[in-house]
DNA sequence: TTCTTACATAGACATCTATCTATGTTCTAC
DNA sequence: GTAGAACATAGATAGATGTCTATGTAAGAA
């Protein structure tokens, strides 16, 4: 199975009280798939450190001496964030660039507000 | 080792300015691990069913039948939440009824206004 | 006391996941 | 076309986790 759906959760949709009303199953299974992709240590770093840089964007370069992790393991983490809608990737040239996506984590945030 | 700290991580303190600068790695793993107890469905739905009940409290025989799950598994992860501050407990004779934290989720909420 | 009900804890087990090394792919430069 | 740099993918492995059954604990009723 995989990791994260491909398409990713929209979670005004799928939950549009929050969690303030009954989820079903799917919904809930859409949701915990979402919030797994934050509920990491290395994955909140990336996050942080891609806003903290400049443009408020970093390749992967830039991430993983920081981290002190392999290339692949940070690879593996940004391509999980990015499975899950949110962070964005554009290639230029030979690097490629991440970046937050800000609507995402606006939507996340209603989510709590129970 | 220990699935959650016994004193529940302070989101505002531990993290101020939410995911807009770099955070280290305590931090992040005291973050991750409050986050891991909401990023798992069957959490996720006993947060609604309780929120959707009466005086929004609910007892632990209110809730394994809905989500067809044994009893040890759903007090399993109600001591997550309630480990992570997230619900509380209080019991009221032979019945526990437990209850969301409002102020808790407000603290989570605001993490995400990037 | 004894029984029953509501809940927690312990231990086992299958699955998931974070990390690594090794290798593939796609650019740029020469 | 060849070499090197940046990143992705594949496969392996140790550790984490969600679920169950079995059992313990505490409170009320008879």
């Amino acid at each position: 199975m995989n990791l994260l759906t491909l398409t990713p959760v929209d979670v005004s949709s799928c939950a549009p009280e929050g969690l303030g009303a009954r989820i079903e199953r799917p919904q809930a299974e859409q949701l915990a798939t979402l919030l797994k992709a934050i509920a990491d240590p290395t994955r909140l770093q990336l996050i942080s450190y891609i806003n903290a840089s400049n443009n408020a964007e970093a390749c992967v370069c830039n991430l993983t001496e920081p981290l002190a992790l392999s290339q692949p393991t940070v690879s593996h983490h940004l391509k999980v964030l990015a499975d899950a809608g949110l962070i964005e990737r554009e290639k230029r040239g030979t690097w490629v660039w991440y970046s937050v996506n800000q609507e995402r984590w606006q939507q996340l945030s209603k989510l709590f507000e129970v």
